[in-house]
DNA sequence: CATGAATGAGCCTTCATTCAT
DNA sequence: AATGAATGAAGGCTCATTCAT
């Protein structure tokens, strides 16, 4: 009896690895019949196990972000200093979320998973209120932008990563290395001048002069002594 | 005469337009249907304007193509210092982009699309090369990487531009600052004083050493003590 | 005032005699855009002269009835010998449906056709009741079904001018004399026998036995003494 | 598992069976909907057994040119004297064409099918051979033409079938009658006593110079007095 | 009057989904 | 429980027809 339902969500997550593979390859506009003959079964099987098409993609959504909230609760991001949180979480979503791009994680999610989503998103938030509160992140761009840029980048890497541009060992330390850092290379040596050290956003010496129009006219406060 | 091959040249511009903000919110999955209804015309009127699906899209490539292309001619990026040739190139890509981003640009474009887009991606690459050439950008990956990074960013803020998350303004100034000059709050120049190992960790100076876990070669949570 | 309605009847006469050329060519699926272009107007004009596609399929019609009708009074089939009358009626029918040949002449007329064309038919049927008359025609077979096989034989050949597989002449020529004579050579010399001449059905000597399975089983009296 | 192979056999061929019927009677531009319709099923389950239109043409041209080669091999044509192959093959062929005849069987197959058409013309272009080296078929016209005409004149005959004008058995009997012995009644040999030369004219025998206006070479109405 | 533009209806095809075996 | 078969709905495209210039 047991043994029945034990081999029935084998096979259930069998199909689903399968899903993932053939729609983050071709794209969601993989058909059933595509899923159900690269899974070896029936369509009507596949209907089977899940009872219409969103129900599948819905099941990858959930797998792909108990993946993600597994991984992250290993990497214990809060245990750890906020550059190696950065470099822990990027990998973790990385490797997660390759197989399930095509459903659009952090982009168009279904409706009745945002919630999860969101949930989810509660220790990746985490680090970025940690790195702006201990002041280890700039501070002349909302937090909140931070991590839209740090997703963007994500996103895009993530991408590659399924066309096979990136490795995802490539991939993620170029992301966390760039997000980081930054792709400016540090000025020479800097006059050992003012403890500028708190209000780092003009860090790369020239950035705040050297990079116009980059935070251009209005831009919250960039390097501004107001900011902390 | 002229008159109404003026006139059709504006309906076909308005229907373009109107397949482009339907297709950048609602994704390539959009119908003709769809398409027509948006643009208030009969499905049959839209096929006069356009012979078919493809021709549709290739003409909606076209037109963003030629639109980034002029933006970059305007922007003559060559005639200014890396960091503002970087500003004004990240604007005008979100600028042209944005409308058209469900087409995949720089993704998977039709075949015959590919070709311009290649060209188009000359100036940008341009950039790159000056960049690593001079010694303004980072050594420690290499440029083609560097340039994958920038696009990687790129995508994901636009496609944050297209959801209303970011105005163009606010994503051109923080996408450029951020890939400029990073993320990390990093001291000119760290006086060797107290522990700050952790926070400066990813000083843009030594960066790439000091980030742990990031650079390529020696890659994962590399340095970190508390990796384990 | 005059002028302009002779002018346009010129100009229609023009389209109909375009699409009966494309239509025969290309068969019954030309569209209306098709003739439009062949005759280098614009499918509304086309459409000034015929109000829609049956109508002007109609026109066709009452063109090739009429022009078929005005070929056959010139013929005076009733003014000459049997043979010579079949032979004058299968040239006009053959030069004069060849343009018509999509419309099914003799086949599927429009309902409306109908009429005129049995009212038309007359005259080729009044040959053939002549022929029976007069005692030309074979007996074995009633002088319906003869005019049934005379017009499959022409629309075959017809068809096969219209494809450029025999010319006017040929067609004419070979279908006259085929359905005169009759395909087996005659026998070298008939025992002067007696006088058949009046149920020539097994004329060609051998014939009626000679052709086994032919007019198989009760076929309608061939050769019997009973006919007459 | 054999038997639902079987049976998708039978409903494919029943499928089959009413489109040939359908096509037959409304002509090739009956719709899939039709045929589904017709055949009771619905249009995507039609689409099941048949991938495409053209699919579901070629699949009728198979069967009909399958179904007619069949029946030439079991007539032995070469067996029997040229009479009894004429009418043998008049016979198969009106059986085997009557339901397929929309395809326009000899005139406008598609491509692939070509070949195999030709290929089984083969038999049926063997007998005129034949005839014309025995000497049975008449010498004033090429064999070729004979061929030709006897096509045309099953075509027409075929189509009199499809629309019940005429039976299977009809049709066969006469056509075979009307190609093999002609229409007109030819006295053996008629003594040359009166006035016959009206009515006589088609005799079989001298037929090639008696038919006026009819043979190819002094074509129109030659040897008609009247004529004029 | 001639014409370009617009459109509704219909066709071929595919897909997600249901049903009976 | 697994599957082949059946189907309604929708998508891309064409065509005959109407309208406004």
């Amino acid at each position: 009896m047991t043994r029945n339902i034990i081999l029935r969500d084998h096979v259930r997550a069998g199909i689903l690895d399968v899903a993932a593979t053939v729609l983050a390859e071709r794209g969601t506009s993989v058909s059933m019949t595509d899923i159900a003959q690269a899974a070896g079964v029936a369509r009507a099987t596949l209907y089977r196990y899940f009872p219409n098409r969103d129900a599948l993609l819905y099941a990858l959504y959930e797998a792909a972000l108990s993946d993600l909230t597994r991984r992250l609760n290993d990497a214990r991001l809060d245990s750890v200093p906020i550059e190696e949180a950065v470099a822990r979480m990027t990998r973790a979503t990385i490797a997660a979320t390759g197989r399930y791009r095509a459903l659009g994680l952090f982009e168009k999610a279904p409706r009745e998973a945002r919630r999860m989503e969101r949930q989810l998103a509660a220790p990746l938030r985490a680090v970025f209120e940690r790195g702006a509160a201990s002041g280890a992140f700039r501070r002349d761009m909302p937090v909140h932008t931070l991590a839209e840029l740090y997703f963007s980048l994500l996103e895009g890497v993530v991408s590659r990563v399924i066309r096979h541009r990136l490795s995802v060992e490539e991939a993620s330390a170029y992301a966390t290395t760039l997000f980081l850092s930054g792709a400016l290379a540090a000025p020479p040596a800097p006059p050992p001048t003012a403890t500028s050290t708190a209000t780092s956003a003009g860090s790369t010496t020239a950035s705040s002069t050297a990079v116009p129009g980059a935070v251009p006219g209005a831009v919250p406060s960039a390097g501004s002594p107001s900011s902390g």
